[in-house]
DNA sequence: ATAAACTTTCAGTAATTTCTGAAACTTCTG
DNA sequence: CAGAAGTTTCAGAAATTACTGAAAGTTTAT
């Protein structure tokens, strides 16, 4: 399980980025490790691959787990468990997505709904409570907007994203287009 | 500059989210009470009203104006500086968004275009190298689009959001809308 | 030029997060 | 069921990150 220069530097490179994508070093280690390997790897070989404790793999690959990016692998007439990723490319993206809006959006979704329950108290209340009345509604958006990205797959989101700044204009013409849709502007 | 129990409970509560968001707790909370607060507001009410050291506010608006969020705002008459909103909600989301981006894609695409630069050196690097070509590819898609949406603006953003699932139906149609269009599938 | 009002810096401390490794646990095998 | 092979847990150590507060720095007013 000798990682070659390309695959060490990749490795490297993901775990550095790693605590900004919302997990620590040695989870985004792990994480490339197992996919830009092809054959599944088991815990001991992270583990002597990257040069940390047999405790801290364990620990590293559950995280992964209940992340949905990697899985087990049961390897016929071995004793132990190899890990794969648990999807392509794509898979592995959107459930990063999904994961973090869980951790990020979610709960602040839930306080604001809260507390645009109470009446405010006096002005400055009244004023604050508008504003996160328009945090609340952008985050609405974005929430949607995600779950629909979501929906479209890979292929239906790379065309839209080629388009580039057609997506513009496709949208001025598509009451035209599609004449049953919510009428916005 | 007492605060209210409404305004405490967001503050506080951005201050939690904060280092999900990408910066600290006492960031966090600092945005959300310049956000929240329809007067401008000096540095030295920020530290009474978080209850930290005038240091650490100092080093935290700092931070904020880097990321573009919050700005100063000269007061006539006063001799201190006071802080405000550097716009409105949408904006500031954009910061974040592209200030987020700066941190944690670029970097990557950057190491990412180094590595395939390279003639793999055998079977193994051949395999990850196309893996990582995968993920490169994925992550220009990522930039590509997320630029496009904030070019659009808010506006066209939100008619595109409440098209819900019709983004899918309407792109199936787009050729016969913007026949000059690239032709992906 | 001096002083008052205010801000920033930064060395040291505090708080938090991550990692290790030994012990406990779980399977499988004979 | 004994023990070998493998995994997980978790208390404490190490590393990292955030915060304080006193000293240095700026700016404005006189």
């Amino acid at each position: 399980m000798k990682m070659t220069p390309l695959i060490t530097s990749a490795v490297m490179h993901f775990g550095e980025m790693g605590s900004r994508w919302g997990f620590n070093r040695t989870v985004g280690q792990i994480l490339a490790l197992i996919v830009l390997n092809e054959e599944p790897i088991s815990a001991q070989e992270v583990a002597d691959a990257l040069n940390i404790s047999r405790g801290n793999t364990s620990m590293g690959l559950k995280e992964l787990q209940s992340w949905r990016l990697v899985k087990q692998h049961h390897v016929p007439g071995e004793r132990k468990e190899f890990f794969i990723p648990a999807g392509d490319i794509w898979t592995l993206a959107n459930r990063v997505f999904e994961e973090r809006r869980k951790r990020e959006i979610d709960p602040t979704m839930s306080l604001l709904r809260d507390l645009l329950l109470d009446a405010p108290a006096n002005e400055k209340e009244a004023s604050a409570q508008h504003k996160l009345n328009e945090i609340h509604d952008l985050l609405e958006s974005i929430t949607a907007w995600s779950e629909e990205l979501q929906n479209l797959g890979p292929e239906k989101l790379n065309t839209l994203m080629k388009l580039g700044s057609g997506v513009g204009r496709m949208l001025e013409l598509k009451d035209k287009l599609l004449p049953g849709k919510n009428s916005v502007n």
